[in-house]
DNA sequence: GCTCCAGATCCACGGCCATCGATATAAGAT
DNA sequence: ATCTTATATCGATGGCCGTGGATCTGGAGC
């Protein structure tokens, strides 16, 4: 018999052919699962959300020189680890002269949060 | 409370010398924040954390059959993060026959939900 | 000008990750 | 026993990640 190219089985099976029980799709879209999992993923090294936690618990903003002798990575790494927590939104900087001053974003982790919840 | 970090010459020496304010200590022990960065990691990548969100809306177990038609991968891809997902403890399986069960295992994403909140 | 210093960026390395095709496993079905 | 089906595993590939040393940036102070 020949194969049907239209129909894949996967495409058959999305159509109507179920072998179990009707199909539960995502209720999360794709942009909010993607947003979400880029928070996760950058809580997802044990330094960076040890960091976050730091930073959460200290009302305010914390200087970078205060952050780099609580980890046993050099400078630069911990620098790289600020700068994807950054760039997930998860935290802000805000430079004083010389210093650098990290804090949480407010609301930041609040859908992933909520999601998980 | 602070910690289990051992004080390495490195800490001490953050502990003597302070340039801005005194140091917060993470609150989260190595082990706790390792696991929990161990669920966010698993969770961080948008089609495990869809593949999370279609098992705990489905009350019971989902039959992988299911779930494979859902997203634009191959099936040994979808199975590759359902492995993940369980190396992670997040969810577990049951075989019955051919098919396999997937579940949402319970109190999985307790702990990291109540960090995150 | 110059020198320090905090922090970011660059570069390279080793390793892990997401992906898919092919194959293996194992349990019906015939 | 043989064929088919559902799922897991294997092998390979391209890419991203965590790391640290070296270097750059630019503000502070001389």
């Amino acid at each position: 018999m020949a194969v049907d190219l239209e129909l894949t089985p996967k495409r058959k099976r999305a159509a109507g052919e179920r072998c179990c029980e009707p199909i539960v799709y995502p209720d999360v879209e794709r942009e909010h699962a993607e947003r979400m999992a880029q928070v996760a993923k950058a809580l997802g090294d044990p330094i960076r959300l040890a960091l976050v936690d730091v930073l959460r618990r200290h009302a305010g903003k914390v200087c970078v020189c205060e952050l780099v002798p609580l980890f046993d990575v050099s400078q630069p790494t911990l620098s790289h680890h600020l700068s994807k927590l950054r760039a997930a939104g998860i935290v802000d900087s805000e430079r004083r002269g010389l210093w650098a001053y990290y804090y949480v974003r407010p609301g930041a982790l609040h859908e992933l949060s909520e999601w998980l919840r």
